[in-house]
DNA sequence: GTTCCAATTGGAA
DNA sequence: GTTCCAATTGGAA
């Protein structure tokens, strides 16, 4: 059996290929003392593009009365809302948000939005902007577990520039507040570290 | 300071009023795997009485085409789903679900669901069902923490009818899932029990 | 005083 | 193999 210790500079040996990125950060150093939702953002980088008649068509006249498509299970997205191309990066790439967070179009066109729930949508974006390693090894907001003050040291941030823009065009497009993303985002981080560990278990029982 | 057993302790002494039950509860030994959403039932106890007309007319265009009201924030009901009366407790009761859990018709009518989120409207007829004392010396599942096997004891379940009934009637009301509410519940046993712990530590200062 | 939040965990689904 | 879940905690809001 390996310690905790050995584990953890095991971890620091295994690194994945570093990923492109199109940000330029500069408050990363900056954790907010709150995951906090700025919608205003989200709402410059969007124009409203909702095709009202096609998604009454989807919905029985009790659905459509009371949203009974997205709320029911926060699986079903609204359908018609696009990113402009980003002027920055030119055809290959599609903006994601304000933060000036891209993915490759190809990627992005690869997402089927109407079938996956928005948890899906967050774990494949976050897949798409960070490495395995970052995913692995990071927390959304740098902080301590409260439970664990003391005990569990605390994982550095993730880059929130690309987790901003990756939250807020999840709400958006989903139609559902960011504490839900937040809630997706955390889970998809421990699932990371965890099949990170599983997989070092593996190869050392190997 | 007095350590984590003397405050067990002096939990233990202090007792609630235990609040009257109409329900026949002959299946509390049996805790589910998973805290599951049996939507059947609700369906069986509603009779879907949605005014249609009255909804539209407090949306938008656009609100009304996504359910936005609903969606948001997760706070705004879907103002006109309403219990039928409890043939069993008769007019002074309000039938919550189809486990046979009632509560005083009074009560039930101060609650502004319309204002209210569904969180609050869970710590609210939790507290109509259930003790402080319950409230703050259970949990929904009876499990341990996993993050504490071993080291945390376990609490007992809370009475999974009158849960299962509110789970299922807030779920409704709110047309959100119950795994929603089910984080709710969660939260709100983990105040009772922050409460009373400070209470107790208040008491032991002064 | 009350409500909400995110990090951690093992195991269920 | 991946995704989801609830109990616990201290502190923010």
């Amino acid at each position: 059996m390996m310690s905790a210790m050995e584990i953890d500079k095991v971890l620091s040996m295994h690194n994945y290929a570093k990923k492109e990125s199109f940000d330029t950060i500069d408050h990363v150093d900056k954790p907010p003392e709150k995951v906090v939702n700025t919608y205003q953002e989200s709402e410059m980088m969007f124009q409203g593009e909702l095709e009202k008649g096609k998604i009454s068509t989807l919905l029985t006249p009790s659905e459509s009365m009371c949203g009974v498509l997205d709320i029911k299970d926060n699986s079903v997205p609204i359908p018609s809302v696009t990113p402009r191309e980003s002027i920055k990066s030119g055809h290959n790439e599609v903006l994601l948000g304000a933060g000036g967070t891209t993915v490759p179009r190809r990627e992005y066109e690869k997402l089927d939005f109407q079938r996956m729930k928005y948890t899906i949508a967050v774990r494949r974006l976050l897949n798409l902007k960070f490495t395995k390693e970052e995913l692995a090894t990071h927390s959304q907001t740098g902080k301590e577990s409260p439970a664990f003050i003391g005990v569990k040291a605390r994982k550095p941030q993730l880059d929130p520039v690309r987790v901003g823009d990756i939250r807020l065009h999840v709400a958006k497009k989903y139609n559902i507040d960011t504490s839900l993303v937040n809630k997706a985002i955390t889970v998809a981080l421990a699932d990371a570290r965890k099949t990170k560990k599983r997989k070092i278990e593996k190869e050392d029982t190997d």
